[in-house]
DNA sequence: TACTTGACCATAG
DNA sequence: CCTATGGCCAAGT
C-alpha cells in the first residue's frame, strides 16, 4: 500500500523561496507566471498487516478498511512529525497499489515466496492491486521473469499456481521443480497436468503470515 | 489512440 | 471431470 503526502504553506504564510522563485522566472523573460508556492511530497510505502483472522468469511472489505488503515496512520505521521500545523497544510492520497511498476511489483513479490510453499496468480495480484483482476496480467509479467531459478537473487516463478491449486502453464518443468522442494503433486497426467495436494497448508501467505 | 495478447478467474452447461 | 465464454488488465504494437 502506498500513500502520497503533500505538504504545502497555509495561506498567508511567507513563502520566500516561491517569491524569489517567481520573481527570477520573471526576470528570464516568463512575464505570465503569476504564482509560484513551494510544496513537498512524501511518498511512503506500508507494509500490510497480516490478516489476524480466525475461520470464516473474509475477505470482502477488507481492502477498503486497509485503505482506511494506512490513511489513518499517515495522518497520524503527518501530525505528528511530517507537517507543522501551525504553518502548513497536508493532503493524503493513498493508493491501493504498490509504487513499483507492475512487473518489478511481482517479481519482487514472488521472491519472497518460501521454497516448499507456493502462491496464486491472483493472490500477487490482490497484493499489488487491491484485487485479484489483474491475475492474468501477473502472469505476463512472470512470463517475463528474467532470473528464473531458486537460489539466491532468482525468482522462483515455479511457486506461483493457479487458484485452484492446478499448477497451471509455464515452464516444462514446473512440477519437477516444485516435487523437488517437497511440495506434492497429485493428478500429473490430467489434461490440466498436476494439481497441488494439500493446497491449503502449502499455500502462502498462511493466516497471520506476513509476506 | 486503439487494438491485440496472454503462465488467470468465474460461471454455465 | 471437461469445454466454452466473458471479463480483466498491463504491455506491446
Amino acid at each position: 500500500m502506498e500513500a502520497e503526502v503533500r505538504i504545502k504553506l497555509k495561506h498567508g504564510v511567507a513563502d520566500p523561496e516561491g517569491e524569489n522563485t517567481k520573481k527570477a522566472l520573471n526576470l528570464l523573460g516568463f512575464r505570465n507566471v503569476r504564482a509560484v508556492e513551494t510544496m513537498k511530497t512524501f511518498r511512503i510505502v506500508v507494509e500490510e498487516e497480516a490478516e489476524a483472522g480466525e475461520g470464516g468469511g473474509e475477505e470482502e472489505g477488507r481492502e477498503k478498511s486497509e485503505e482506511e488503515r494506512v490513511r489513518q496512520e499517515v495522518e497520524e505521521m503527518c501530525r505528528r512529525l511530517l507537517a507543522n500545523p501551525v504553518i502548513q497544510d497536508y493532503e493524503i492520497a493513498v493508493v491501493a497499489r504498490n509504487c513499483e511498476d507492475f512487473q518489478n511489483a511481482v517479481w519482487n513479490l514472488t521472491q519472497k515466496i518460501p521454497k516448499g510453499r507456493v502462491t496464486t496468480y491472483g493472490e500477487i495480484s490482490r497484493k499489488i492491486t487491491g484485487s485479484e483482476s489483474a491475475a492474468r496480467a501477473v502472469g505476463q509479467a512472470l512470463a517475463k521473469n528474467p532470473k528464473p531459478g531458486s537460489g539466491e537473487g532468482e525468482i522462483p516463478c515455479h511457486r506461483v499456481v493457479k487458484k485452484g491449486g492446478e499448477v497451471g502453464e509455464g515452464v516444462e518443468n514446473k512440477i519437477v521443480l516444485l516435487e523437488g522442494e517437497g511440495v506434492k503433486i497429485k493428478d500429473k497426467e490430467t489434461k490440466k497436468g498436476g494439481k497441488v495436494e494439500n493446497f491449503k497448508d502449502v499455500f502462502f501467505p498462511a493466516k497471520c503470515e506476513k509476506w
